[in-house]
RNA sequence: GGCCCGGUGGUCAAGAGGCCUAAGACACCGCCCUUUCACGGCGGUAACACGAGUUCGAAUCUCGUCCGGGUCACCA
């Protein structure tokens, strides 16, 4: 045994297979030419972020456009800021936006195909295999620094303005002897491993991204910490050998880790691996006061995908604008496919945005009008009740009390050819359908500025007379039209506008009178649909309290 | 500070040397349609960060300046 494999053996005595165990137990997928597997990799350190949500849609949207896999992998290696449910809320919340996984963690305790386990903290054997190689081949090496003595260093770079870090004639002890490392052991030091990096700052790595272009950077020199002291890997490692053993293809992720990418390259290359593509996918921004900055958990609210759950923005509505933002060309598309399913989209990563893009919710709110048109009563009736019970019980109370009855109500101007385009999220619901309901109806009866409350009266008394609830629209408005001359208004619009001096109003002043009076405000969808909803019962009984409170 | 990346209307963006007198969408404004509102239709306000250079010609290529973002852990 030369001194490199009796290292390897001092230090990682239990690990007994070779990397070549794990290439045959995960060989090589058997996809179509083309097929891209991309993969999601959170850590359960905080909920389903918005961020997570976006970078799973384009892994998704990848994978499904080439025939490929699309899978789920956790990365628990940092157990001292895990938290309780974080795999399940993101898990669950993927599988809630219509995100769906092939592979991988597919529940907070279920894990399902062929290269898992698909959790670091259950794979801690397969990244000491490849540890106790790279250190076997003098690639590896243990650092006993402490903390402090790390620290110490770093200040001493920064008083000297050279750069920091764990590298070159910095590196403590890249040259450590078998025995130096056994004397430290036996006394009961702590070690992390670090990589024994060939790479030299003069030289540059260039890479291809898929989303940004190439890139050239210096390559890296640093001796990285690949094995903590507890035995699990950092991420860089847990990368590498997790994205060639489960064979992914491109590797789509955020772009803070476009600085990491010489370092993963470098460890690609000296496992013997060769490296996936890398897409860097640009944050999601945020105004704050005059600055741009990315999204951030602890500070915005949206930032936590909850949120708009909690808002009652639909799935398909926050999918619908992520694909904006994502896409460029995604709203031409959907233009020209208004009822296709997103996923039939011709996804291509050279067309998303460079750099980020600010959070927009005039934006989002928009697309939702679309999407939420695009639901028929029933499917309404569902989504808003299901809501409601959960963030606003009371109001879900009122929507079942009588099925039938809102279900009518959400009916109106939506299940025809051309549906209205007025609720983006639910949480808008209660106010914009208050009046049909008696428990939450707020009478106002503020007139337009032309018409007295005098003439008021007068057009709701007469109207009382020939009201009917079994008029169809045509002959609704006729009715209002009749009586229009008879107090001064005009019946034709055209007829007023040509002579205004002429007329007091038009008919459709009219009919916000009698809105006014039904509802309780100037703006509704179609009045004649909602009192037939009403009923001529409550029709007349809120005529009346107009004619005794104007 | 070092290293990366990026700067086109308020926002998202098309744009690959002449097709740019710079698309489209959201927001905003006006008009039309109209029982109100919304939808829809038509129109409008509004942008190539700055400075040099290359070129017959630059939003597009090069350099510099400025500004913004990311990253420099036994976190991912």
């Amino acid at each position: 045994m030369n001194n490199n494999e009796k290292m390897a053996e001092l230090l990682l005595p239990s690990i007994d297979k070779t990397p070549d165990y794990y290439e045959n137990l995960y060989p090589a997928r058997e996809l179509k030419e083309g097929a891209r597997v991309t993969r999601i990799a959170p850590s359960p350190t905080g909920y389903l972020h918005l961020g997570t949500l976006f970078a799973a849609l384009v892994n998704r949207i990848t994978a499904t456009s080439s025939g490929g896999i699309f899978y789920t992998r956790i990365e628990d290696t940092d157990k001292k800021r895990e938290i309780e449910g974080g795999i399940a809320d993101i898990i669950d919340g993927l599988g809630r936006f219509g995100i769906t996984i092939d592979e991988g963690f597919t529940g907070a305790d279920e894990q399902y195909g062929n290269y898992g386990p698909y959790k670091q903290s259950q794979r801690a054997e397969i990244y000491q295999t490849y540890v106790k190689e790279l250190i076997r081949q003098g690639l590896a090496y243990p650092c006993f620094c402490t903390a402090e003595e790390l620290d110490k260093v770093r200040k001493i770079q920064e008083d000297r303005k050279i750069r920091t870090g764990y590298h070159g004639e910095w590196a403590k002890h890249r040259n450590i002897t078998f025995e130096e490392a056994k004397k430290l052991i036996d006394e009961g030091k702590t070690y992390v491993v670090r990589l024994k990096s060939p790479g030299s700052e003069e030289n540059t790595v260039v890479f291809d991204d898929c989303i940004k272009g190439k890139i050239e950077m210096p390559e890296n020199d640093e001796d990285f910490v690949i094995l903590k002291s507890d035995g699990i890997p950092t991420y860089h490692f847990a990368h590498a050998v997790d994205d060639h053993l489960m064979r992914t293809t491109h590797v789509l992720r955020g772009d803070e880790w476009i600085s990491s990418v010489p370092k993963h390259i470098q460890l690609f290359k000296l496992l013997g691996f060769k490296p996936p593509k890398y897409g860097h996918i640009a944050p999601i921004m945020k105004l704050d006061g005059g600055a741009k900055r990315k999204i951030s958990k602890r500070k915005d609210p949206e930032a936590a995908v909850h949120f708009f759950a909690e808002e009652g923005y639909d799935s398909q509505s926050v999918i619908e604008y992520l694909m904006t933002v994502a896409a460029s060309d995604f709203e031409d598309w959907r233009k020209a496919n208004p009822d296709k399913s997103y996923k039939d989209f011709k996804f291509n990563l050279k067309k998303m945005s460079v750099s980020g893009a600010l959070f927009d919710s005039d934006k989002l709110n928009n697309v939702s009008k679309t999407v939420v048109s695009s639901f028929d009563s029933a499917c309404v009736y569902d989504k808003l009740t299901k809501w409601a019970k959960e963030f606003d019980p009371e109001f879900c109370a009122v929507l079942t009390e009588n099925p039938e009855y809102t279900r009518a109500v959400l009916s109106i101007d939506r299940d025809v050819p051309k549906p209205r385009k007025d609720i983006a999220k639910w949480n808008e619901a209660k106010d914009y359908f208050s009046y049909f309901f008696d428990s939450l109806y707020k009478k106002d009866f503020s007139l337009p500025e032309n018409v007295s409350s005098a003439d008021a009266k007068l057009f709701l008394q007469k109207y009382k007379e020939v009201y009917d609830p079994s008029d169809d629209r045509q002959l609704w408005f006729d009715k209002i039209k009749a009586i229009a001359p008879e107090i001064g208004f005009a019946s034709e619009t055209k007829e007023y506008k040509a002579e205004p001096d002429k007329f007091k109003g038009h008919a459709g002043d009219l009919s916000t009178v009698l809105r006014i009076a039904v509802t309780g405000r100037r703006n509704t969808p179609d009045l004649c649909s909602i009192m037939r909803v009403l009923g001529k019962e409550r029709c007349i009984s809120r005529i009346d309290d107009a004619l005794n409170s104007l």
